[in-house]
DNA sequence: AGACTCACG
DNA sequence: ACGTACGTGAGTCTC
């Protein structure tokens, strides 16, 4: 049993701060009411600083801004689990969190990234073997569950002290781990500075033009009812067309078209768009479908969900950055996804001009150019590649003239259309059939193709297979900067898991170090964009793109500091190019000419 | 809860 | 004989 005390009068909060301003460093864990930082409210702090004991302090005033200067001094070390959240709810509360060290689920994330769930409860059971309370013990069951706010000060200080203890004592382990493991570095100086940096984006986050998403969803409404209609006069029917079973059922069972060479799924035929694009021209109501499909899935998932996720405390949407989620290193973005908003088509492009800046402020994105495959050149050392990479041009013109030994002049093309499947191809260690597939070539030109372009890029083709060696020698494979990815499939007896296994070894390291790039050039612009403009802030991040919200006056200063920061944040065997563009909002945008 | 489909890099 | 590119999150239907 450990000793936990509830700091509940003044005199022991006087006896706390002084005690607390002395340690090197200290766990500390927030209660709410709540998950969403803008809406809850702080209930309680748990800190820890010594094995066996920790301390509650019961705050629903203002007693936490007593422990602001400790909390705001980067001297003294903080540790938690998913601090990123903490740092939100003392944003909230008046505090800048300072001195971020060590958080525990971060670093579960990195020793095994594969492991999907870093709840507190089940780490401490994995490294210390002990169960803590669990949080239903407090506010109950699922259906009946109720707010932390309606549970005891002495319930909560119960539950939040130990929550702090076992944390303290994991810090030391996961510590020990990362370092036998190499991951310190990824640790230190990528995933620990971005956590606040990621914390400060969510707070602040993007402004929609809600009016206008609501506007459009109204009129493709009215599209999708006109669609139906002939849909239904054609297949003599009324079904629901958000139904795939009857959409089979009435396609080829009732109206008989013809299923020849189309995919199926678990429970069936599939009807999704890349086998329908195969009747194309079979019958009429194949393009209705589609672009009913089209149509549905903007409006439902961009036109009538953005403007439900507007915030009504600060008018804006607040994404959240998963940071302990993709198996690669990347970031991943929910409620709502804002890195799958749509691009390239007329409906895409209003969804993305609902993406203002506010008066007195220009939309700015940056972009690196081909990040994935000049990774692939400078960790496979390819001369060829490299060499294609420096002369600064188009890369699949070049990767086209290399491989078939022809003038840039006389690439067709179809030829660089290609040359631009392989080189993207690589990245995901595509076959002959995936190539012949998506290049609209035959197995055999596939085939030929490849085994060209290996002997040009004999270096990538070295990288390829040292990299699926790797994974069956040690289990794992890892970034430039020692991210890992643990393999288990690739000791599978099954060949096609193996062959899996072996596509996602390719991958990852190149995805990976792609994330890892592109998180160190967002710490770097977060530690220096309030010098060159106070007022503008990063808004977004995109996997190869960072958006930020400029002030307008400052536009031109923060597209230099940002290019060069993003081009400047590692050293390649290749130059790195970022794109900038500059715009009302994020539809319309003209690139920014140095 | 799982399957299907589809939006992004 | 077949299926074949990596990584995500969300809306909808179905059970």
């Amino acid at each position: 049993m450990i000793k936990i005390e509830t700091i509940d009068n003044q005199k022991k909060l006087d006896i706390f701060v002084k005690k607390l301003a002395h340690e090197r460093a200290f766990v500390f864990n927030t209660e709410t009411t709540g998950l969403d930082p803008f809406t809850i409210k702080l209930l309680g702090v748990s800190f820890c600083f010594e094995d066996g004991e920790a301390y509650y302090l019961p705050c629903p005033k203002s007693e936490i801004l007593n422990l602001k200067l400790i909390f705001e001094n980067p001297k003294i070390k903080k540790y938690g689990h998913d601090l990123k959240y903490d740092f939100e709810v003392l944003y909230e509360n008046g505090i800048k969190l300072s001195g971020i060290d060590f958080d525990t689920m971060l670093a579960a994330y990195l020793l095994n990234p594969g492991a999907r769930n870093y709840k507190l409860d089940d780490l401490v059971l994995a490294k210390l073997g002990e169960k803590i309370i669990p949080i239903e013990k407090l506010t109950g069951e699922s259906r009946k569950k109720i707010s932390l706010g309606e549970v005891s000060a002495e319930k909560i200080a119960a539950y939040s002290g130990e929550r702090s203890e076992a944390t303290w004592r994991l810090v030391g382990i996961l510590r020990g781990e990362l370092r036998e493991t190499g991951l310190e570095k990824v640790f230190e100086k990528i995933e620990i500075p971005l956590a606040p940096v990621l914390a400060k984006m969510e707070i602040d986050g993007v402004k929609i033009d809600a009016a206008l998403l609501l506007k459009y969803a109204d009129r493709a409404e009215k599209r999708l009812a006109e669609i139906s209609k002939k849909i239904f006069k054609l297949s003599k029917e009324k079904f629901n067309l958000d139904s795939p079973i009857q959409l089979r059922q009435v396609l080829f069972e009732k109206m008989k078209i013809s299923t020849a060479g189309l995919g199926r799924g678990k429970t069936g035929i599939s009807t999704a768009a890349e086998e329908l694009l195969k009747l194309k021209g079979a019958h009429p109501v194949i393009d209705l479908i589609l672009e009913y499909r089209e149509l549905s899935k903007l409006r439902s998932t961009y036109l009538l969900a953005l403007p439900k996720m507007v915030s009504p405390v600060t008018g804006r949407i607040h994404t959240s950055f998963n940071q302990a989620v993709t198996v690669t290193g990347r970031l991943s973005s929910s409620s709502p996804n804002l890195q799958n908003i749509p691009v390239g088509g007329e409906i895409a492009e209003v969804i993305r001009r609902a993406f203002v800046a506010p008066r007195g402020f220009k939309i700015l994105a940056a972009d690196y150019s081909h990040i994935d495959l000049r990774v692939v050149a400078s960790l496979a050392d390819d001369k060829n590649m490299i060499k294609a990479f420096r002369a600064g041009t188009d890369i699949h013109r070049e990767t086209a003239s290399q491989i078939w030994g022809i003038p840039l002049k006389k690439v067709t093309p179809e030829i660089r259309g290609a040359a631009k499947t392989i080189n993207f191809g690589v990245t995901y260690g595509m076959g002959p059939r995936a190539l012949a597939l998506s290049a609209g070539i035959t197995l055999e030109e596939a085939k030929q193709f490849i085994a060209k372009y290996f002997t040009v890029y004999d270096g990538v083709r070295n990288f390829l297979e040292e990299t699926r060696q790797k994974a069956r020698d040690q289990g794992y494979v890892e970034t430039l900067f020692g991210r890992r990815r643990y393999l288990p499939e690739i000791y599978s007896p099954v060949p096609q898991i193996v062959a899996e296994a072996e596509r996602m070894a390719i991958n990852m390291p190149v995805q990976g170090t792609a994330a890892d790039i592109i998180k160190i050039a967002m710490v770097k612009i977060a530690a220096g964009l309030p010098k060159i403009s106070p007022s503008s802030k990063m808004i977004l991040q995109v996997h190869d793109e960072l958006v930020f919200e400029v002030a307008e006056r400052e536009a031109e200063k923060v597209a230099q500091f940002v290019r060069k920061t993003m081009e400047g944040a590692v050293k390649l065997k290749v130059p790195l190019v970022a794109a900038v563009e500059i715009g009302e909002n994020w539809g319309e945008m003209e690139k920014y000419k140095i």
